[in-house]
RNA sequence: GUGGCUAUGGUGUAACGGUUAACACUGGAGCUUGUGGAGCUCUCGAUCAGGGUUCGAUUCCCUGUAGCCACCCCA
């Protein structure tokens, strides 16, 4: 308490107070996108067998830590950490994939009949600065099905994930996809990558000199004109596969074209986190391409993680593939067609109130309306009949209700056709029926 | 973390280094309007923050902050 004082006195300007940087207030047409997306994403999961899952925005350090990979930078730059006054270290999650695990773990998910697949979204926060596609507070929608190695699984997420964007909207998709191979042959393949690297390094970029040391796998997407050269030589991952990873990527592209999914095998394609094994994967719009001559950003992306649960410390590993959608990349693109959510009915009728009398008996025409689960738009501030008219008009509604001074001593109301002009004068207890037959009409 | 560009009411714009910081929309108050995007009157509201240069800064310079974009990295 002794502070209280200081801090009165102290004058709060508006800056000091406003949403804090990559991050910002959802509200309006936006919030339903949002909400409209979440809604038929989670339709979609649920069809294919996906169970909800929401873990906690905050995890103790370790759940990010001792799984994303020494040196990635969302583990080593970008957590938001705190310490609570228990002196417990905790961050808020920068990804989804590493608390789904640690909640399969946690909850002895293992003794559910195999696989346990889950969907989840919500808001995930990442330090770094934002830009066109990035920011520090984003919302994706994931998938994940762990307790199964088999190639089905990966296929399933991929065309599970490409389906919700198609809803969305997204009419030219294309997976990008790779396999960069499990602890039997990685390893080789990075030694391979390495020497071949390091015999021209004179000729390399300067990130890529230190990449060689620090991060192999990077050297493949480097956008340097100088190592794309460099890269056309360079040896792919999918050819040093061992026999059980090839089999497995073979498999997984034979699902795809079964189902139809539009994919692209992308030798350079690799994945900021350590935890992933043999299926790498991103879901671009190549619509996007063409229009800006900007990179395409992933609308999605994700991979297998074989090994990660015994970075959590479990006993064994338990295979997972999983994935996850930028859904502010979603609302943002120009492709987006935007999903209304449920609880937004597109309004049937335009409620038009005239005069103080109608005004009192308004609120229980429209209580009366509601029952009948009609969806009803309004203004309550609006006075003109004309001016109320005119913005039925611009709703677009096909019907308009008037109620005024007369009507309201009637207790009658005045139900107007906004295309053909006609109206006709319908007794308020007999409302429910009458708007019922317009619905049927309308349908 | 690094770099480029930007910053004027709620929104969109205007102002040769000198004005009472202008205009439109929006918001608010009022009057008028019983049948298709109305009209009239009044009104609230801004130079991002802090320093400098100058007789004088919205305007020029520096720092900070935020936004957009790019690098890094990533959804």
């Amino acid at each position: 308490m002794p502070n209280e004082k200081s801090e009165k006195a102290k004058k709060v300007h508006a800056e000091d107070i406003a949403s804090p940087k990559g991050m910002r207030d959802l509200m309006d047409k936006e919030y339903h996108e949002y909400q409209g997306f979440f809604e038929k994403a989670s339709e979609i999961a649920i069809y294919y067998g996906f169970r909800p899952i929401e873990t906690p925005i905050l995890e103790r350090e370790a759940v990010f830590t001792s799984s994303l990979g020494i040196g990635t930078d969302i583990r080593d730059k970008e957590m938001y950490s705190l310490k609570t006054k228990g002196s417990d270290h905790l961050v808020m999650r920068p990804e989804g994939t590493a608390a789904i695990m640690r909640a399969y773990i946690e909850h002895g998910m293992q003794a559910l009949p195999q696989p346990v697949m889950l969907y989840y979204y919500g808001p995930f926060f990442r330090h770094e600065n934002p830009q066109r596609g990035r920011l520090r507070e984003l919302h994706q929608f994931g998938l994940e099905i762990l307790g199964t190695p088999k190639s089905i699984a990966d296929a399933l997420v991929i065309r599970s994930l490409t389906l919700i964007l198609e809803e969305a909207g997204f009419k030219n998709l294309s997976v990008e996809l790779n396999s960069i191979g499990d602890k039997e042959c990685r390893g080789g393949y990075i030694k391979e990558l390495t020497s071949y690297y390091k015999k021209h390094i004179e000729k390399l970029c300067l990130h890529c000199k230190e990449r060689i040391k620090t991060n192999p796998l990077r050297l493949l997407d480097c956008k340097d004109i100088r190592c794309q050269e460099m890269k056309k030589n360079a040896p792919t991952p999918i050819e040093s596969l061992c026999n059980d990873c090839r089999h497995h990527f073979k498999e997984v592209i034979e699902y795809l074209e079964a189902m139809g999914t539009p994919y692209r095998i992308n030798n350079y394609l690799v994945r900021g986190l350590d935890y992933y094994t043999r299926t790498v994967f991103e879901i671009i719009d190549t619509s996007e391409i063409v229009e800006g001559g900007l990179e395409p950003l992933a609308l999605a992306s994700g991979g297998r993680f074989d090994y990660l649960s015994k970075a959590l410390g479990s006993k064994k590993d338990i295979a997972g593939i999983g994935g996850a959608i930028g859904v502010d990349r979603v609302i943002m693109s120009p492709s987006h067609k935007p999903l209304d959510p449920r609880i937004i009915k597109k309004p049937k009728i335009y409620f038009i109130q005239l005069g103080f009398e109608a005004k009192l008996k308004s609120l229980t025409v429209i209580e009366i309306l509601r029952k009948a689960r009609v969806p009803i738009a309004q203004s309550i501030s609006k006075d003109g009949l004309g001016q109320q008219l005119a913005i039925a008009e611009r709703t677009g509604v096909p019907f308009t209700i008037i109620f005024g001074q007369k009507e309201a001593l009637e207790n009658t109301v005045i139900v107007r056709n906004m295309e053909t002009r006609s109206q006709e004068t319908v007794k308020i207890s007999a409302l429910p029926d009458f708007v019922k037959h317009l619905k049927d009409e309308l349908r």
